[in-house]
RNA sequence: GCGGACGUGGCGGAAUCUGGUAUACGCGCAUGCUUGAGGUGCAUGUCCCGCAAGGGGUGGAGGUUCAACUCCUCUCGUCCGCACCA
């Protein structure tokens, strides 16, 4: 017999199928009509190389064998895919190749979407998504000035980082231990105005709702942690002979009473203030001039030691005392107020006060500590070991000391967080033009879009006059592009590579940023700046489901203008109202937990303020997310230095996408990961072949009947709960036993195990599904029951033990299984069992019906 | 420093949620068969010590229990997130 033919020729079978499935538009959702709608969305791929890593493909498999399940089970699946091909992965990629990223962008999406079509996965062609689309992008703008007219975008200064070599601006995340990811030179920071989004006021609802969210644990911990909510108090001090006062955050306020100095950020706005005229005058600004805006990684270690006196004193509100004023860079402008108590219970003070020759307190015990009034008269230095103590204050005594100190006038109560407003402008190419426009004649008599008459339906939303006024007077000159001028189109310009001054590419264009004013009619300038990427993919899944049915979708597939279509017309916008009721929140969102706490965090706030505003109602975008693990190669992380990225193209043609899928499934559980290795991968692909290999019979044993009863039962928890990969070792247990038996398998029986194997492997299911007379299409066969009385056992294995060591099993029928005497009986006639109960007492028998006996002797 | 996850054969990993036959499934390896050879395929074996009977064994030390990979305490180690955070 020749092998050689049996060989299960994956090339032919599975493209015939992708084909087959297209035309009958298997995977085409029907989104007006869908009675159970099920939303399943996988993170969209960023193009930042030639093509998909197999990264990328071991999220979509799992995320669609879920999708495939769910489908089987009756629901209406909504797998959609598309491209966030804007922002800066992209044209960083575009750059380093030596292309316009928007010639790239169209080169990228051939690739993508050719390797996304032979993955296997159930994606709806026809509503796809790309951020770089001017009919996507025209509502990432659009989301943009409903930010602006509510409030949510501002003007303000903050820091870039600028590598001095690379002459461009860096993200942060490509800042890695304060040094360019790319050339590994020191970045600076630069000091430019920047827009940012007012996401700190959602930041008590964002911490709030993770508690209601089905997620990853890691990630809400993740969540948590970025959001940063710290309690604590605000500490006023009165400058001896200045009229000023200085105000210190402090989170563990039973310290409060071992403070014997105060310490100041050297970029504090009242720095200036209080050395105006002292001796020290000239010697601290210098300091601050040296020291302003440095943040630890561009600092050497004795740098973080020097300090300055100013000169000053205040009076210590809990003894009366004077406290000496330093600067110290230790302190930081970004948390609290800038301005710090310090005592010896902190090291870093402590180190510092040693330097300096600073006076410190005696430290006490914790015992002397236990309530605001022990503390205070026992001005209550904590001990544990040592000069410094733990921080570990119980929640009680804090809030004790809280209400303490708000009681007697010292201070108040201030909550801190840790998450900082969204910046949101880049000075880059290949973004959305941000939507805004800057009138200098305006801004001079205070004129902006505040004080037009489109302002009024929008006064109230933002809390009324006072606050219009506010925003006004900070927004000055400032006006969006006219809603019905988006989209606001990115030009294709030559000179797209990032300034080295800082200065975005647009800047450079009269014909782009001059423009009229919208308010006065003048000469006025267009914002040159692009948004940040995160917002592209902040708002996408809203998109997916109306794609189409404003009969003018995405550039590439944009299913052509269908007349019956025309009821459900978008109209204003972004999405269709009733279809996003009908589809949305996403029931269960998939991706990495690398990137979850940016984009996720992005992606709620964006949901939030939108459902505030009245276009949402609902306020969390993802309540299920599940967060899968890491594919790993030979035990390394994949990189392109390390030269050991593989790419699934490769894989797919030599084994074909079934095996690989499988492979991926099979390496590791779903939420941890795994190692790719070669040789294992040719081990699946061998499992492949056997599954082609299986033959069938005129009867089937009851073995089998019940082995496939028991592996429907298995395979429908563990696909639940995605445990793909004992799901898949199922799976092959069942087929050694076909192989064990002979192919003692009916047809009947075949089918039903090809069903549970349809998601995992979908081509050669569906050709097997065939040759054995299943009607197309197999992925529309609903999902298989398994009958309990094929579960249970008749003959069950009872363990026997003797002090908790198992001697024996008894082979018995399930029913005497339950009875404890007549086990008792079997286990005492037990030759093995005898030898060790042989002149013992028994002193105890502990039985569980149907599993075990134990003897304690 | 704070927070989280994890630690099981030569390797990836099962069993941990719900305490009850530790190492399922796969890789690798070994031997044999098939084959002109390589490959493929098939069969058998594969935690450690021991000829066997038996004994030991899930990073380490304790504890709870009739019984612990599983629960508890401590400890060591690895990985991840946050961090001059007051």
């Amino acid at each position: 017999m020749d092998v050689k033919n049996q060989k299960y020729d994956h090339q032919s079978i599975e493209s015939k199928w992708q084909k087959k499935w297209q035309e009958a538009k298997l995977d085409e959702t029907n989104i007006e009509k869908a009675p159970k709608p099920f939303y399943n969305l996988m993170m969209f791929p960023y193009p930042s190389a030639e093509g998909l890593h197999v990264g990328n493909m071991y999220a979509f498999t799992g995320s669609d064998i879920f999708g495939r399940f769910k489908r089987m089970q009756g629901h209406n699946v909504f797998e959609p895919i598309g491209l966030d091909g804007f922002g800066i992965h992209s044209e960083n990629f575009a750059l380093k190749i030596g292309k316009n990223p928007m010639d790239q962008a169209k080169v990228s999406e051939k690739n993508y979407y050719r390797q996304l079509g032979v993955i296997g996965a159930m994606f709806d062609w026809s509503r796809t998504v790309e951020t770089y689309d001017p009919n996507y992008y025209k509502w990432t703008q659009w989301i943009f000035v409903q930010m602006f007219k509510h409030g949510l975008a501002y003007r303000g200064k903050a820091e870039v980082n600028w590598c001095p070599s690379c002459k461009t601006v860096l993200a942060d995340e490509q800042v890695v231990d304060g040094r360019c990811e790319r050339c590994g030179n020191i970045v600076e920071k630069r000091l430019l105005e920047q827009w940012f989004f007012r996401i700190t006021a959602y930041a008590e609802k964002l911490l709030q709702n993770t508690n209601t969210l089905n997620w990853s644990e890691k990630v809400l911990v993740a969540q948590r942690q970025w959001i940063g909510k710290k309690e604590g108090v605000i500490i006023h001090h009165k400058v001896k002979e200045l009229d000023e006062t200085l105000d210190a955050f402090s989170a563990y306020p039973a310290w409060l009473f071992a403070d014997t100095f105060l310490v100041l950020a050297p970029d504090h706005p009242q720095v200036a203030t209080l050395v105006k005229g002292t001796t020290y005058e000239n010697e601290v600004l210098d300091y601050v001039k040296k020291y302003k805006n440095s943040k630890k990684s561009t600092r050497t270690k004795e740098d973080e030691k020097e300090g300055i006196f100013t000169g000053r004193y205040v009076t210590d509100p809990f003894s009366g005392n004077d406290m000496p004023v330093w600067l110290a860079n230790f302190a930081l402008m970004d948390f609290g107020t800038g301005i710090i108590r310090c005592s010896a219970h902190d090291p870093r003070d402590f180190e510092f006060a040693q330097k300096y020759k600073i006076s410190l307190k005696e430290v006490v015990d914790r015992e002397d500590v236990k309530t605001p009034v022990n503390a205070h008269e026992n001005k209550g230095v904590l001990k544990d070991s040592g000069p410094f103590s733990g921080k570990s204050i119980s929640p009680k005594l804090i809030h004790e000391m809280v209400e303490w100190i708000a009681e007697k006038k010292i201070g108040k109560k201030e909550i801190n967080y840790h998450l900082r407003d969204w910046l949101i402008s880049r000075q880059r190419y290949w973004g959305p033009p941000i939507p805004m426009i800057f009138c200098e004649k305006c801004a001079k008599e205070g004129k902006s879009w505040f004080t037009t008459e489109e302002v009024k339906p929008y006064i109230e939303s933002i809390g009324g006059w006072p606050a219009c006024q506010r925003l006004s007077a900070a927004m000055a000159g400032r006006y969006t592009v006219p809603e019905k001028d988006l989209p606001l189109e990115l030009p294709y310009i030559k000179d797209y590579k990032p300034g080295d001054d800082g200065i975005a590419p647009l800047a450079k264009h009269k014909e782009f940023y001059e423009v009229n004013c919208p308010g006065c009619g003048n000469k006025a300038r267009r914002e040159t700046d692009v948004s940040d990427t995160f917002l592209d993919s902040a708002w996408y899944f809203l998109r997916y489901p109306s794609v189409g049915l404003d009969g003018k979708s995405s550039l590439l597939r944009a299913p052509k203008g269908d007349a019956s279509r025309s009821d459900i017309a978008v109209g204003g916008l972004p999405w269709n109202p009733a279809i996003t009721k009908k589809w949305l929140p996403v029931d269960m969102y998939t991706g990495g937990a690398e990137h979850s706490v940016l984009h996720l965090m992005y992606s709620r706030f964006i949901t939030m303020a939108l459902h505030d505003w009245g276009y949402l109602d609902f306020e969390e975008p993802f309540p299920n997310f599940y967060a899968h693990g890491l594919v790993i190669k030979d035990g390394a992380k994949m990189s392109k230095s390390k030269g050991n990225v593989v790419t699934p193209d490769e894989y797919i043609k030599l084994y074909g996408t079934d095996a690989l899928r499988l492979y991926l499934m099979f390496m590791g559980p779903f939420d941890l990961g795994g190692d790719f290795r070669d040789s294992a991968m040719e081990g699946m692909s061998r499992w492949v072949n056997r599954i082609w290999r299986l033959r069938t019979a005129q009867t089937s044993s009851e073995q089998m009947q019940r082995a496939l009863h028991k592996l429907v039962k298995k395979i429908t928890e563990d696909t639940e709960k995605r445990r793909y990969n004992t799901a898949i070792a199922a799976m092959m247990e069942f087929t050694n036993l076909v192989s064990d038996q002979n192919g003692n398998l009916t047809p009947d029986l075949l089918k039903i195990f090809l069903l549970l194997l349809a998601p995992y492997a979908p081509h050669i299911a569906e050709e097997l599904w065939e040759k054995n007379r299943g009607a197309f299409s197999i992925h529309q066969q609903p999902w298989p029951t398994f009958d309990s009385k094929y579960i249970k056992e008749n003959q069950i294995t009872i363990i026997i033990q003797v002090n908790g060591k198992l001697r024996d099993t008894l082979q018995v029928q399930a029913d005497t299984g339950k009875e404890k005497s007549e086990i008792e009986k079997l286990a005492k006639e037990n030759e093995k069992i005898k030898k060790y109960l042989e002149g013992q007492t028994v002193k105890k028998i502990i039985f569980v019906p149907g599993k075990l006996m134990n003897f304690v002797v």
